[in-house]
DNA sequence: CCCTCCTTTGGAAACGTTTCCAAAACGTCA
DNA sequence: TGACGTTTTGGAAACGTTTCCAAAGGAGGG
């Protein structure tokens, strides 16, 4: 009704007539009170709609009850998703998730760690650019606060919650492999900001190595690239010999094919794709898409228990890497039969033409 | 380093040898200081590493910076767009969203509003399953704290950021109408539960009404139903007059593609499909997906910039709904041409040949 | 009936900040 | 030099809570 005046803990010792620290007591079932008094604040409370007042509490226990969570993007379901999971974990012990986002602008992620230090967080969730460059990181766990990052691989004093990276791009290589690929191709978006992305490429990388495969063509891309079909498409014909390209993730994945029928190849019978992370769409695309899955939402779960572990006085642990699977797809195949020439276009084979290795050349130099 | 036994500004202060109001005058370049006594506390500030705790601050303020808000899940992007919209608009005015989340549980809503107003925050952005009976939206309302919904029709005294749900599914019975189409279908999830499906229902069937079509058919799927293609087909395949089908939202309009391929229909031929949202992979998909194309982000941004308004003082703003578009796509096409006339009859899906009308029964066993 | 022990109670301090207010310092002008 | 205005300064209160502590009250044993 009217604009309500906050009720305090004082009105409502007030009106029960006694004095705040019993009220107090009352109200948070602490300490003892005669079965009369309790009565009588208790009716008192809820009279006047009587809430606590976390700012109040907050600040005499000092534990805010809140954790601070720094993710690249909402707008990537794959960090929402882990959002999600830290959050319901977090919810279910009393604590609120402050989220706070870079947009992936690595030169963000100090200042909002700032921020979130400021409001006093009782524990920081964070997937940066940079974990190792990241000063505020460091500063944090100098101050005592529990740090969990999600999605990178640790690094000594910050656990994480993540995939192994490495050993699962590696799996990609296996695959192509099997299937007779020798050329292949790694597509990343931001690779030089992104740890994960390398991460992935040198896995990917060490495995073709391994099998005697010749080095991974890496295919570098900018946002705006990735956004245009044509673009993409233009910068796939440079590298026409490859017959399986890794994305590293689900929807450079997704944007690689609309490429490659951009150009009128075939997926998978001209190009194999795989991507990372198993989004669940990718299930029920046509053809369906091969990647590495992963569950996110256990990431963001794992580094909130992590956190309420260290919140509670114990120990800040680092968990084993949480499971992947690769996720068999209608989007690999074997490579096209050697020079096979099925009556398509001809101006754009998929195999090396003089005139493109000449592109290709313009392209890369 | 030694855990940092927090620094506040009465360590500044007499490190700076002043008193404690010199030093936040300072700090905050409120109020007058000499420059001599401004170095000192600066340097005092800088050497000590001192940050102003948000909590005394807002305690003191009576203001803590923070926005509340409440979504269904962060794991539905086009929510994780919204709040990431919200975000950007927040942040750039120092506020930070506290998140919560319901995960579709509508008993949660009001618990999870009263853990944010406990929080003390300074205004409030939500999304629930039904604005009208939801009390602790009113009672926010009531202690004079600036709510905005998103998503939702506006409701009186609680001001929207929404697109014109009606309208946009208007416009979906006109294209359907429009290819010639008459026995249509509308696939919804939770429709009990959601506000928004119910009038995408509405203005649909109206249209449709309005065009002479018959009543359209609705489709309700459980949670479980969605997940299963084998159980989507079956339901499905109990319509078989309709020739198109207005999904709720765009996974459902994807989930119904698979259970259709499934039946071993093909679509556009012998089903049309539109969708609602206008998510991004959608434009990927093959074929690229009809819908409504909104901006949740824009949706977000826009709440924001309500609450903010009113939280410096303003009044609390209703902007006209968001501007939708439909997204042209090849999931649409005229009905089968066979049946145009009737179908209604027909226990068939349109256009089966025997082959495919075995491999439905065997699969659908 | 007194002493002791236990339960119940409320005052006061503390948490970190801002802001009001009064005092002090400084300068200017007559 | 004195009066007066302006700037600079710091003490104290307030924000809402919890917790320590001491006091008051009651009960039971000697």
């Amino acid at each position: 009704m009217p604009a309500n005046p906050k009720v305090t803990i004082k009105d409502v010792a007030r009106a029960a007539g006694c004095g705040v620290s019993t009220a107090s007591r009352v109200l948070n079932k602490s300490g003892s009170a005669s079965a009369e008094v309790r009565e009588r604040v208790e009716t008192a409370a809820r009279d006047l709609g009587f809430s606590f007042s976390a700012i109040g509490r907050a600040l005499q226990s000092r534990r805010s009850m809140t954790v601070g969570c720094l993710v690249p993007s909402l707008a990537n379901p794959v960090f929402a998703e882990a959002v999600q999971g830290a959050q319901d974990e977090l919810q279910a012990q009393g604590y609120q998730l402050l989220v706070a986002s870079s947009n992936y602008d690595s030169d963000r992620d100090d200042d909002l760690l700032r921020m979130l230090l400021g409001k006093e967080v009782d524990g920081l969730i964070a997937t940066v650019a940079a974990p190792d460059h990241t000063p505020m990181l460091e500063r944090a766990r100098d101050r005592n606060l529990p740090v969990a990052l999600m999605f990178h691989d640790p690094v000594p004093g910050l656990p994480s919650a993540y995939v192994d990276n490495h050993a699962a791009a590696a799996e990609i290589a296996r695959q192509f492999a099997a299937l007779g690929h020798r050329h292949t191709g790694f597509l990343a978006l931001r690779f030089s900001s992104s740890d994960r992305s390398r991460n992935r490429y040198d896995g990917f990388r060490a495995e073709c190595l391994a099998r005697g495969l010749p080095e991974p063509a890496l295919i570098e891309l900018s946002e705006t690239d990735a956004a245009r079909p044509e673009t993409l498409a233009g910068i796939l014909r440079a590298h026409t010999g490859v017959t399986a390209i890794f994305a590293s993730n689900d929807f450079l994945a997704i944007a690689l094919q609309q490429a490659a029928r951009h150009l009128g190849w075939r997926v998978p019978q001209d190009l194999s794709v795989a991507g990372f992370d198993g989004i669940g769409i990718g299930r029920l695309l046509e053809p369906a898409l091969a990647t590495i899955e992963t569950d996110p939402e256990a990431m963001g779960r794992q580094a909130a228990l992590t956190l309420l572990s260290a919140m509670q006085g114990g120990p800040l642990i680092q968990h084993p890497p949480l499971p992947f699977t690769f996720r068999a797809g209608a989007t690999l195949a074997a490579p096209p039969a050697k020079r096979k020439d099925d009556g398509r276009d001809a101006a754009q084979p998929p195999s090396v033409s003089p005139a493109q290795a000449a592109t290709q050349t313009r392209k890369t130099i």
